[in-house]
DNA sequence: TAGATTGTTAATCGATTAACAATC
DNA sequence: TAGATTGTTAATCGATTAACAATC
């Protein structure tokens, strides 16, 4: 098991390693080989091996990967081992998507607070969740130790709840708003718009 | 304007372009070195040239670029000049909330309909946009001649769909669905539950 | 003209792919 | 033992960065 710096590629291959093994296990697989499975995800067998490979070796000469036992060492590498929990800043139209959205809690994501600035959404409730005044989200972050920090309100307000966030002590934050945020913590982007510009983009050179 | 084949790379830091540049010119910005667009975005100085040189030579020696310009140029090569029509299937938690973006609308990608297979759901609306017999999707691609197909389906019936989209002349895929799709025209992932992974790795490592 | 900054070529770095000895 | 397939080193490829002549 080296454990050099990962590359970001590696990182963000994990995730559907750990899909198609699960998928592999429901359909009754019991061993794959490097080429199987790089065939089924459109890689190259040599830069599944690498992969892994990063992590430690849980193939065998001959034999290939147990999926099951690789599917486990994926969980762990991943860190699901464990319960992540998130709040949400921006109780809008995409906070309270995220919010219903069953695949996270399934998968140990658990969504303890909503936080917006409208008066009139404050102290109701989405899918069981309070919505909360944002002026207390710094303070619950760091009552209840939050790990993750989502960001879905309006662009002008985006990287200040980030700043705050961080300051009390969160773990990573998740930007669906449309602005570059700087933050010290891991940062993921999931700026919708910039994949429909990508979508754009390719329609209008394909002729 | 050399017209080589677009790295992947390259293609992704468009919209990040196009994002600054509209920044800089609300804030009055007339001009910009690529040394300052790089360090606003954390890049680098070289890269940026590179980037742009991709397309054309939209600088000035001794001077920079032009904000209005370049945003101009980079609007034109992301295809924002015409707009985009898209129907999503699936008209649960996250199809509504795209439906309901204003974000899309503004940038010209317009939602022509929604399909569910849900009999309570068809017939009613969803921020004025119908929501249709999923039956009938295949025939209103073909006829409205749609460009964006959007996946917010269950994973059992992504793939099918899609391949229903592209038999119907659909020009590019956006999957929300935690699966991998197959499809012979431009697709874009947006799979959340990836980039939670993603968090929970980094956040699980740094210790 | 001198200074600044581009566009572009060359050098470096890192990620992907190939090859093969190790071993189940 | 022979066959298969890994783990790992080496080769290739592509993307990023550096350097610099061109030019505004």
């Amino acid at each position: 098991m080296k454990d050099q710096r990962v590359s970001e590629a590696v990182i963000r291959r994990l995730p559907r390693y750990y899909r198609q093994l699960e998928l592999l296990i429901k359909n009754g697989v019991e061993r794959i080989s490097s080429s199987e499975l790089a065939e089924q995800m459109g890689l190259n067998p040599s830069q599944v091996r690498q992969d892994l490979n990063c992590f430690g070796g849980f193939g065998q000469q001959g034999y290939g990967y147990a999926t099951k036992k690789l599917y486990q060492e994926i969980s762990d590498i991943l860190g699901l081992k464990r319960e992540y929990s998130m709040v949400i800043a921006g109780a809008g139209n995409i906070g309270s998507a995220l919010c219903n959205y069953e695949g996270f809690t399934q998968r140990g994501f658990v969504v303890k607070a909503l936080f917006d600035n409208d008066q009139a959404k404050i102290g109701s409730e989405v899918n069981g969740i309070a919505i909360r005044d944002v002026s207390e989200m710094k303070q619950f972050v760091k009552d209840n130790n939050i790990d993750i920090g989502v960001i879905c309100t309006r662009r002008s307000s985006a990287q200040q709840l980030a700043d705050d966030m961080v300051e009390a002590g969160i773990g990573a934050i998740w930007n669906f708003v449309p602005i570059d945020i700087n933050v010290c913590v891991p940062l993921e982007n999931a700026q919708l718009i910039d994949s429909a510009f990508v979508l754009s983009f390719k329609l209008d050179r394909q002729d």
